[in-house]
DNA sequence: TGGGTTATGTGTAAAGCGGT
DNA sequence: ACCGCTTTACACATAACCCA
């Protein structure tokens, strides 16, 4: 039966008084705010009420919990189902965020392993939403994050480094200042703000950094094995069966954005990394015809790796760790060929303009320094 | 008790739902 | 578009049952 292994950040059986001290305020420590649950699991909200039996644990404060579960041991193997255990760029404070703010030893190994630049300040932004509307057809990609080194400059100079015509720049300048100023990247009461430097992105390579994980299934409330009942047992009495993991819909995921998004980085003269546990990339395996070990390395249209697993060290306890990274050829011609794995290929990749707003109508999440 | 049928249990794929 | 959880559908295995 499958059982939670990591509860709010820390194996279940960790008890101690931090640890525990820690969930009932329902702390990430790798966001360092708050558990999201993953950012998709408002639906398992539980309502902290005078009759759920869980309000008596958590702090008095807190009104409502979102199951935090970060992985789920299923047979021998555990499963990360949170992708914030594998990569946590948030910062919920006011300003700008500390350089390498809750930065854990596998993130870092993560970040630099995606190939990310040395020695440079670094920004990440998370979540950001890329709108385009076609002739016929929306299009909406989603990012999990988007790295891009930090640099100061006027939101004009970085559109004339574009290359982009004046009647481009004047046209696009005053959309880019609006989603600027609405996400926070000017103080108060700024007279010519397209003139004025701020903090940022250069996206001359910018790194898209996508997070897979598995996630749950075949739950059944009448045996208290979903959501909500697995969490508020394992925390209550520590006996409880949790949902199983279900596997072929994470490839399902991967497949359609695998190709697509890595031709987008591609066309934009960046990269997407895909970051994923070893336990997914081992089942992808076998049950598709791909095998990692078999894919000879290619500077061009390269599909990126970074996999990650739960390091077992002598004393017998499972840390994250970075384990390897995959490198190889998408085996697609990104222009398109005519052939049907044309369906893997986005119609159109946007301009880099509509990334740089993309980005601006978020906040910057994290400074890291490698 | 053998042989067959019917209930019950279990695991997985796919559909559906509600949220961003 | 994307994402994760729940529900549903279905295949298959095992248990329970029935009767000659």
């Amino acid at each position: 039966m499958p059982t939670i292994y990591d509860l709010f950040g820390y194996p279940l059986d960790d008890r101690s008084k931090v640890v525990e001290n820690n969930r009932k305020v329902c702390q990430c420590p790798f966001m360092g705010t708050t558990c999201d649950g993953g950012g998709n699991r408002y639906q398992t909200e539980i309502k902290l009420t005078q009759t759920e039996p869980l309000t008596q644990y958590f702090n008095p404060d807190i009104k409502a919990v979102v199951p935090g579960i970060c992985s789920i041991m299923a047979g021998e193997d555990i499963w990360v189902v949170c992708p914030r255990r594998l990569l946590a760029m948030r910062y919920g404070g006011e300003g700008l965020p500390p350089v390498n703010h809750q930065l854990q030893e596998y993130e870092r190994d993560v970040l630099v392993n995606a190939g990310l630049p040395r020695g440079v300040d670094i920004g990440i932004w998370s979540e950001v939403y890329l709108k385009q509307k076609a002739a016929d057809a929306d299009i909406n990609y989603h990012f999990d994050y988007i790295a891009a080194p930090l640099i100061n400059v006027s939101l004009e100079e970085a559109l004339w480094q574009q290359n982009l015509s004046d009647i481009q720049i004047e046209s696009e300048l005053k959309g880019l200042v609006e989603a600027a100023k609405k996400s926070g990247y000017y103080p108060k009461g700024q007279r010519n703000p397209a003139k004025v430097a701020i903090l940022l992105p250069d996206i001359t390579h910018p790194y898209i950094l996508e997070v897979m994980t598995a996630s749950t299934s075949g739950s059944d409330s009448e045996h208290s094995t979903d959501i909500r009942s697995a969490f508020r047992n394992a925390i209550l009495s520590n006996d409880h069966t949790s949902p199983g993991i279900n596997k072929r819909q994470v490839w399902g995921r991967m497949v359609t954005q695998l190709f697509a998004k890595t031709a987008l980085a591609y066309q934009w003269g960046g990269r997407t990394v895909w970051v994923i546990q070893d336990k997914l990339l081992r089942n992808i395996e076998l049950t598709t015809r791909l095998r990692t070990s078999t894919i000879t390395n290619n500077p061009h249209q390269n599909i990126h790796l970074v996999v990650m697993h739960y390091e077992v060290s002598e004393d017998g306890k499972r840390k994250m760790a970075f384990k390897t990274t995959i490198a190889g050829e998408a085996g697609i011609d990104f222009e398109g060929n005519n052939t049907f794995t044309d369906i893997l290929l986005s119609k159109a990749a946007p301009h880099k303009i509509e990334l740089l707003k993309a980005i601006l109508r978020r906040k910057l999440d994290a400074i890291v320094h490698l």
